[in-house]
RNA sequence: GGAGAGGUGGCAGAGUGGUCUAAUGCGCGGGUUUGCUAAACCCGUGAGCCUGUAACUGGGCUCCGCAGGUUCGAAUCCUGUCCUCUCCGCCA
């Protein structure tokens, strides 16, 4: 969420910011209710003191009929005040609904554009594009002849968009994991894992809806709880409600989780293989820092991004995100996009953003420096470090030979035990 | 899942309808004393929001897990709910 009084005394700007990213808020309906508002609580205040002196002076009241007398009038205020207060209530209710729909300001350098054709390529990795002297197949067909994926048995068992990895995809995974677990240990990240369930409030403090047509959040029937879509949800969730010392930040952290996603509305284009599922595991970074640190974290994330996917030697582009297609809490937001030589194209393997205090406002996060007054909100960012889903697809289909055999990546090979994925016999 | 106990400031912990403007201690900040340090003593010490003045000193409302209720008035009484702890059951 965005400051109330900043929406007020900045509309125009609030209101261009959400043309550029395509989002319907009636800003100038937010700042009328919103002056209301601040008439009717001084208002409410208003009544609230003198109740509150009439109620003290009951107490010191020299006889029966004065007394009698004070009630009434004590009586006639907290009437009023509840007249004035549900007015208030309904006020803030519709105020509410429109504050959660306006997203964040945009950084002044990210593309400005309706959709994902805007974003901005602005870096390659190290890797150059693999080269086949034969026709390469996708992640599926590769899956299959290896016998790494069992999709058919995900899906008699939970239905399309399940699966299960076997085999040597069942160690890469762990070695995916393990990978970017030493990468991030080595930078400071305190590695976690973390509940793949949280609260209806945790999840709307990230800015994820749990409920409606639209949602792309399971949840738990008859429970306040919702599996997590990504980790962010719940580190982020970690410091709701919590003061911390100025001291201790940045706080780097890096969580393993199960990511679960209903993905409504988006079967048809991308839904064959591992590249959208209901369910897949990843290593998330999130950092809480200090409003000046979060430009520079930004740019660590994706510099932790890009060594992941060098160190793995997978060719990739970095993009930065058009305003039409950042989430309501990004700031800015850069993606990585892996060469996935089955689709002859890229795609997003990973994704970093700063959502400067949007998310710290509504989950209530706040820092404190020592000697001064008062708190503030932190700011808070998150990073994929390896989705094992997509990370599989590239892996895969860039380490694809001839001979239908897949080279395991060097960095994956203490774990996966072998260099070499073989066709069985 | 069952039974019991309990949720109060940074922490510990008192407070059973109005003097709670939440005691006291610890911690923390400042000061006095003092070769240095420590001790002792003194003073101070929560957050959110609204609002004021040209500016400074200000004024007010809310917050005792959370949400309701009773009352002129609630940390205190009532209802619901969540959480924590102990014991029991079940269990990787």
């Amino acid at each position: 969420m965005l400051d109330r009084k900043f929406i007020v005394e900045n509309a125009e700007l609030v209101k261009q910011n959400c043309r550029n990213r395509g989002v319907a808020a009636d800003i100038d309906r937010f700042v009328a209710l919103e002056n209301e508002r601040r008439l009717l609580q001084v208002e409410v205040e208003e009544l609230n003191r003198k109740a509150n002196e009439v109620s003290k002076s009951i107490g010191k009241a020299k006889d029966a009929g004065e007394r009698e007398a004070r009630k009434e009038e004590g009586r006639m205020l907290r009437e009023r005040t509840n007249e004035v207060r549900t007015k208030l209530d309904e006020l803030a209710a519709e105020l509410d609904g429109i504050h959660r729909s306006i997203p964040n300001l945009s950084h002044p350098d990210a593309p400005v554009g309706e959709d994902d054709k805007s974003n901005l390529e602005v870096a390659r990795g190290k890797t150059p594009l693999p080269k086949f002297d034969f026709e390469p197949l996708d992640h599926v067909a590769l899956g299959e002849r290896l016998d790494l994926i069992d999709f058919e048995g995900g899906a008699r068992v939970a239905g399309h968009g399940f699966y299960f990895l076997k085999n040597e995809a069942v160690l890469l995974e762990l070695a995916l994991q393990r990978y970017a677990l030493g990468v991030l240990m080595a930078e400071g990240f305190t590695p976690m894992t973390t509940p793949d369930l949280a609260t209806n409030e945790v999840l709307e403090g990230t800015g994820y809806i749990p409920r409606g047509p639209e949602t792309q959040i399971y949840s738990i029937e008859n429970q306040n709880l919702s599996l997590v879509a990504t980790a962010e949800i719940t580190l982020g969730g970690l410091l709701a409600g919590q003061t911390v010392d100025a001291d201790a930040l940045p706080l780097k952290l890096c969580g393993i989780s199960h990511c679960f996603r209903t993905e409504a509305g988006a079967h048809g284009k991308e839904s064959r293989g591992l590249f959208r599922v209901h369910q897949f595991t990843k290593v998330e970074m999130f950092a809480f820092t200090l409003p000046d640190d979060s430009e520079a974290m930004l740019g660590h994330l994706r510099d932790l991004e890009c060594r992941l996917f060098d160190g793995l030697e997978i060719p990739y582009r970095v993009v930065d995100t058009a305003t039409g297609d950042l989430g309501g809490p990004a700031y800015r937001k850069f993606d990585l996009e892996a060469w996935l030589p089955g689709r002859g194209g890229f795609g997003e393997v990973t994704s970093t953003s700063n959502c400067t205090d949007y998310q710290a406002r509504r989950l209530n996060a706040r820092f404190k420096v020592k000697g001064e007054k008062g708190t503030r909100f932190v700011h808070t960012l998150n990073g994929t470090a390896v989705a094992i889903s997509r990370a599989l697809i590239a892996v895969l289909e860039n380490y694809q030979q001839a001979d239908g055999s897949v080279v395991v990546p060097e960095v994956l090979q203490a774990v996966v035990g072998k260099e070499r994925i073989e066709p069985r016999s």
